[in-house]
DNA sequence: GCGATGCTACGGTATATGTAGTAGCATTTA
DNA sequence: TAAATGCTACTACATATACCGTAGCATCGC
C-alpha cells in the first residue's frame, strides 16, 4: 500500500473503481459523465498511474482486456484525507465541524442524528473490523 | 480574489502568514519549524505564486524588504477546503463527521460541546462580518 | 563615498500532473 | 486465415510544483 498522494484526477478514476468495482479501462471511460470525458489513453494513464501508487491492481484478463480492481479501502482512504484536512484546521476536529456548523454545510439537526446513529456504529467498529 | 489550487507548499506558507501577519519572506523563512527548512528563495518563490494566485499581497516597502501580507481569510480558505473534501464524501457532510466519530478523531462529548457552543458563533457572524 | 550585506528578479532543474497519439499484439469475425 | 477491431505499452508534451542559484540593485555602517 503505497502511501502516495493521488492526484485530483487519479482519484476522480479510483472513485468510479469504488463506485464499479473490478472492470477494464473502457468501462471506466464509458461510466464518466459526457462533461468529464477525456481519451481513453487518458484514462489508461491515470489507471497505471494508480497501479503504480497502489490504490488499484490488475487482477486478471478478460479476453485482451485488462481489468483492475481497487487496492485500498475507499473509507481508509477518505480517513487519510480528513487527516490531512485537519492539519489544516490546527489538528482540531472541532475547529473543522464548526466550519461545518458556521458555514450552513451542516446543521445542528444533522449533529443530533449523527449521535444517536454513531454510537452503536463505533463501538460495533471496534469489535470487529469492519467495512463501510 | 483568484480561486485557483493552492499547492500543500503554498497552503504552508500562507499559514505562517495568516499566523504572523504582515511580514517579510525572510521572517517567514525563519518562523519554519528547522524540519522544514527550505532555501530563502524556494519560501521566495512560494510567496511570489501566493501573490500571482492572489491569496498574498504586498502592502509596503521598509528598508529594501518588501512585505506581503494575506489577501484571503484563512476561515474562508478553509471553508473551500471543507467543500473540496465534500466532493469525496458524496456531498455528505454527515458522512465527514461519521468519518471523524468513527476514527476516534472527534467525540460526543466534541460534538456536545459544539452544538452549545456554536449556534451564538453563527449568528453573530450572520450579523457583523466577524473574523475568527 | 564605498564596501558589506541583504533583498528582489529571474532563470533553471527535476518531478508530478493532465491529456493524448501511435505502434503493434491479441481477439474476434467473415 | 486474413481483415477488422480493440487493448496495451510506450512516448509525448504542456503546465504545475518543489526547490534552488545567481546577478545586481538597494541600503546600511563607517
Amino acid at each position: 500500500m503505497s502511501r502516495r498522494r493521488l492526484s485530483k484526477a487519479e482519484t476522480r478514476i479510483l472513485e468510479q473503481y469504488w463506485k464499479l468495482g473490478t472492470c477494464s479501462v473502457r468501462e471506466i471511460l464509458e461510466s464518466l459523465p459526457e462533461d468529464e470525458r477525456v481519451a481513453y489513453t487518458t484514462v489508461q494513464t491515470l489507471v497505471y498511474r494508480l497501479e503504480q501508487k497502489g490504490a488499484l491492481r490488475r487482477v486478471k484478463k478478460i479476453g485482451n482486456a485488462q481489468l483492475f480492481e481497487p487496492a485500498i479501502d475507499q473509507s481508509e482512504f477518505r480517513s487519510g484525507l480528513v487527516r490531512d484536512l485537519l492539519d489544516l484546521f490546527g489538528g482540531s476536529p472541532r475547529l473543522l465541524v464548526s466550519n461545518l456548523l458556521e458555514t450552513g454545510t451542516i446543521t445542528l439537526k444533522d449533529l443530533k442524528a449523527l449521535q444517536s446513529a454513531q454510537p452503536r456504529k463505533a463501538a460495533r467498529n471496534r469489535g470487529e473490523k469492519g467495512d463501510e
